[in-house]
DNA sequence: TTGTTTCATTGCAATAATACGATAAATATA
DNA sequence: TATATTTATCGTATTATTGCAATGAAACAA
């Protein structure tokens, strides 16, 4: 995309604009609910699941783990995925810092 | 990015996508926090609280424009955007509707 | 009218993201 | 040991995103 300036952004801004990305494709998105609602811990269940090809469902798994929010166990040949409650607390925290601002001056402009 | 199937999910998967999407970058949070902190309403001013190009500033704007989530009104020669209160207020449920997820089984598995 | 200010658009270069086939690596099974 | 199963990684084609200089367009001021 051409670099960002994260640089000139504060901390909180990035760390917000981060967690955000890991949910801004849908495919990520629905691996997090069937985790959420489990049965489908395992990798291959989620390929079956959402119908994507098996290599970019796990590169969308990587991604998930690297930010933290996930964490994957083996089992045998497969691999078992799960929520990391914590940093997904930590991270309803932060994003709501952000979503629940008030909106002030609703009269004086616009 | 190579395109995205969005056919294979949800409505809503998608539209959380979306939102998350236009969340995903530092510029964009920034400029919502100042919209939020009022003041600096105006194009311009945004250009130079947050330090990237007036060309910069004015695409994302266009994003976030375009998804609804703020309106802009022309005041002489300068622009002056806000929040559009309706369109925020149904996008915090609709990301609310993932992200407060109950995680379950946390003892069955990882 | 002429110049100024402010914002949007266009065009481009650089880089990131998505998707998947092919293949490697690891474990289980016969 | 040989084979099958499952997941990760690599390579690559395609498309999207970021950023900015240059230029337009619109409103204002002199």
């Amino acid at each position: 995309m051409g670099v960002s300036k994260t640089e000139i952004f504060t901390k909180q801004q990035n760390e917000i604009a981060v967690f955000m990305k890991a949910f801004s494709h849908p495919a990520r998105i629905s691996i997090l609910q069937n985790l959420f609602e489990k049965d489908t811990c395992v990798c291959g269940d989620l390929v079956k699941e959402i119908g994507l090809a098996q290599a970019t469902i796990s590169q969308h798994l990587k991604e998930l783990k690297l930010l933290g929010l996930i964490k994957g166990k083996v089992e045998g040949t497969s691999v078992c995925y799960c929520i990391d409650e914590a940093v997904w607390k930590h991270m309803k925290t932060l994003l709501n810092t952000f979503l629940d601002h008030d909106i002030k001056n609703q009269d004086t402009c616009c």
